[in-house]
DNA sequence: AGTTAGCACTCGATAGGCTTGAGTGCTAAC
DNA sequence: GTTAGCACTCAAGCCTATCGAGTGCTAACT
């Protein structure tokens, strides 16, 4: 099971060819390697011997061989060096952000097509998902409809429509709102039902607009996909591995369909680091497919990115972009004054199941 | 250059059977159809006329012909019959709004799956452009901050957050809300700078908030490529002019790039009804596509969607989805009361250059 | 004059056969 | 334990032959 040291270094030496030739490895190849120092018939014996252990495939007898995902695991977890990036690269990271401080979903849009743009996979995002509201403001539209609009400390969370009873003016409305956001505003979504029961009591005389505004206030509260964004699918076209069309399709739909995606994020979200390797996706169309995800933090929201290319990607690369990428954003979303000093990234690259 | 009744049909059943195929038509398929009554030799030598005039392309010598642009152009123009959508799948297109009034971006985001999913092309659509706002509001944040939320009677039309001076309070701020909406909401655009000019002389107290205001306000106005929504882009690999993976490729990042496909829909914003075929598109990657557009209103606002497909699409089905959806939209995001009867397809069909 | 049958010709697509070369696994010698 | 040597395998590339859908032209027919 164990596996020696001159095991692990060919192992290496297969993963590295094979992660930028996407051709299988044959054993000259890697006997000719710089320190190797062995034959290619040695080569073949324990490539013969990591093939029984699970960690290599040969596609047909007279390929090389090709490594299985449990390779990729091992390579994640022990053989991989991630340096961190760049600094000319990290700057020009930090560039793409200086200019723009508006709304968070342009931000977030930048961000995603920057990470796509920067490793050449498909990258994806989901917008940090507010533990607590800073504010609830209802906004007179007409004379029977308002707007009940949930606020974080970055700008809008939600927003919807509600009708209101006759007589009810905006002067009430805003009162309304002072309350609404005083008994509820920075609290835990544990402490609502509390706070809702007493609120209750207080808005008696009001029991439909009470009603209604509950309503709309749980709807808000829910979590939804629909924040998604998604950047360069088309990008995995050019990987060899979906020179396949059917293949290609699958991915690419699945790539589309927004819940998936963000269910995969979501599980992930908060969680620092993760990395998951095909199979240990367990999403069809995208066995031959790898997730790299990293949390980040935006004021008290915490959000999830990550990066999606074949199991054969660049996980070094991948993985200090993530890192660069997660502490550029934390600076440029959070207002000035309130930043935190920059967090070492941690050793921990294991999946967190 | 103009066609004689026989050549129209020949015409019609070569793109007919072409549409359906998407394989170079011969003559002896053509002669053999119902109806037509004329050797494969006749139709051969109508053929080659077809050909001269620019309607008709052959691969190479010995395969049959296909449709060039012009021909399509024709079809769109004078022969197409369009039907309108079966009862069925009117009512199934209605059930799927029934159930949520939830917030537009939702409502659009259905909307434009299901227009993919019932053609089996891409949609794309964009959310409508408002062209006055109802209210503008500015929520208090922190003591130091504060968000202004535009308005529509339909919900947030966008958000950002703004410093505000020391000394500023909730209430001040309610009170600002809500001179800012006496004094710039209902209007055109067009009346804003002689407002802004007024406005602007009453809040010299208060220079500084007042040019943050401003910024924002004008930022927020300006028409943004951000609400695109794109769905079943993956479909578009199933269809036998895309098995080549850099003709795929190509149009998937064209179809990826949110401000191209924006000003597409843009420029057609308003025009009621409009066909693009490939080279009309003057778009690189979409030289084999066309893009059917409708436009939809909403309140005071005008959206347009839109159906990519290739140039050998099913027009006839795709204008009547597209003419079903608007009609469906219509009526979803309507409140009831304020609904318009629905209004009879016109027979415009050409392209609004 | 328009239509059609007949025929030679073109050319992509498909299938079989051959060659090449990268690769393996095994064995025997070092 | 390592390596050289060798027989064997198999995909990929290439050539060739065949097939058939399709054209264009000509001559005969209505």
């Amino acid at each position: 099971m164990d596996l020696d040291e001159r095991k692990f270094k060919i192992l290496q030496a297969i993963i590295d060819d094979y992660i930028t030739t996407a051709m299988p490895v044959g054993s000259r190849t890697i006997s000719r390697k710089e320190g190797m120092g062995l034959s290619s018939a040695t080569i073949r014996n324990e490539m013969s011997d990591l093939e029984e252990l699970g960690y290599l495939a040969s596609p047909h007898t007279s390929a090389g061989r090709v490594p299985s995902w449990r390779a990729y695991r091992l390579y994640v977890d022990q053989i991989m060096r991630v340096s961190s990036l760049p600094p000319s690269e990290y700057s020009l990271l930090r560039s793409i952000f200086s200019s723009r401080m508006g709304q968070m979903e342009d931000v977030l849009s930048s961000a995603t097509q920057a990470l796509s743009a920067m490793t050449d996979y498909t990258s994806v995002m989901i917008a940090p998902q507010m533990r607590s509201i800073a504010r609830i403001q209802l906004v007179p539209l007409t004379s029977s409809t308002a707007l009940m609009v949930t606020v974080t400390d970055e700008g809008v969370h939600k927003d919807s429509v509600i009708a209101v009873p006759a007589g009810v003016t905006p002067d009430h409305l805003y009162a309304l709102s002072n309350l609404l956001t005083e008994r509820l505003a920075g609290k835990d979504a544990s402490e609502y039902p509390a706070a809702i029961q007493e609120l209750s009591r207080e808005m008696s005389g009001q029991r439909e607009l009470f009603a209604r505004l509950m309503d709309s206030l749980q709807k808000q509260m829910e979590p939804d996909a629909h924040s998604v964004h998604v950047a360069g699918a088309a990008r995995m076209l050019a990987h060899p591995e979906y020179s396949d069309l059917k293949k290609a399709r699958s991915l690419l739909s699945t790539l589309e369909t927004q819940d998936k995606l963000a269910k995969l994020l979501l599980r992930r979200t908060g969680v620092e680091f993760s990395v998951a390797i095909g199979p240990e996706l367990s999403e069809e169309g995208m066995q031959d497919c790898s997730l790299v995800t990293v949390s980040y933090r935006v004021g008290s929201g915490v959000g999830t990115m990550g990066v999606i290319g074949p199991t054969r990607m660049h996980y070094g690369r991948v993985i200090s972009v993530l890192e660069a990428m997660k502490n550029v954003m934390n600076e440029a979303l959070l207002p000035p004054g309130s930043r935190k000093e920059s967090v070492k990234r941690k050793e921990e690259k294991h999946e967190g199941k």
